[in-house]
DNA sequence: GTCCCTATACTCGGATAGCAAGTGTCCGAGTATAGGCGG
DNA sequence: CCGCCTATACTCGGACACTTGCTATCCGAGTATAGGGAC
């Protein structure tokens, strides 16, 4: 059980979306170098997050992503499953119906006790994702770094994208 | 993000284990036969609860596996962390410290508030795991699954082991 | 000076190789059993 | 008849190929911009 690292990396980049003016389109070049990953890799799950509707693609010169929706409407858990895809990390392929002491198959009414546990799980780490925002990641970020890192950023992002003012007021 | 089929094998068959009397050994080419799942495959994963002391190996003739705890004191938690290993699903890389806008080291004292949160949800799902035993889905078998399933699995079994008694009290 | 047109440069998007982990399989080491032998 | 010994057959355990999905990368389609030219 294994989440890619694309997870990680998008999340980030949300947090820096979310940080910024809703207007101002972020090339997936410039979040890559910012968070020092892979460019082309980083793009391919951007565009997971585009057809998500999580982010919106600006095609064009001083185009890039931006958020779709205001950060306090994307959670942790849209995020997973607009990478990892919909299904489930247990699947029941129902073995209990299968082997040498099957029966038929109409006896199998209730569903398999083991499945209805594992997903019972599950759905309260779907419930634990769903309840931080973008915008929590936004507000906990002022603290967690302390002011020289915010503005070093601040600075060089401003410096990549050709904007004299700062994006973000103080 | 995706669970190994071995996780719902070795379940089934802690549930089988766990429906026997506590000193019957049950060989995994028996339990691999019965569920219908390949036989070399199941034994692999057999061999990895045996190294959590899930489940205890009797080597030699009229062999196999048992349970080396009450199935009460089994949790699904501790099956899918002997499978899927101790590590979490999501790994923080700390790419925050990486890439031009980073400062030093020292500034990251507090943990990255992503990797915070995720980890928040994962032990909500470690937490419901946890709340569900083998003996809960032994229990749960009885309703699940007709009479006519349950008679025909020990019939079955018992002939496999060379049982002449059900191994289950009705 | 203003408007329009064209060429440009930059963006995303999907199609394409490489690799690691999970999947599936095999054969060897070890042991409790079953039968035979001796007392 | 009872106890001991040996050969056996069966078990688990770890080492060896294969396949799927994730990782990483590239090039092409499309568009807003910037500059130049005409009016």
């Amino acid at each position: 059980m294994r989440l890619g690292d694309g997870v990680e990396w998008t999340l980030h980049c949300c947090t820096v979306l979310g940080a910024m003016p809703p207007d101002l389109a972020v090339p997936a070049s410039v979040l890559a170098e910012f968070h020092g990953v892979p460019s082309a890799y980083l793009a391919k799950q951007m565009q997971a997050l585009s057809r998500a509707n999580i982010v919106e693609s600006i095609p064009g010169r001083k185009g890039g992503y931006k958020m779709a929706r205001p950060a306090t409407d994307v959670t942790l858990l849209d995020v997973v499953l607009a990478l990892e895809g919909p299904g489930r990390a247990f699947r029941c392929t129902e073995i209990r119906q299968q082997g040498p002491s099957a029966v038929s198959p109409s006896s199998y009414v209730k569903p398999c006790g083991i499945a209805a546990a594992m997903w019972r799980a599950e759905e309260m780490y779907r419930e634990g994702l769903a309840a931080t925002t973008i915008a929590d990641l936004v507000a906990e970020l002022d603290v967690e770094v302390g002011a020289e890192q915010t503005e070093k950023a601040i600075i060089w992002l401003a410096e990549q994208l050709g904007v004299a003012e700062p994006p973000k007021a103080p």
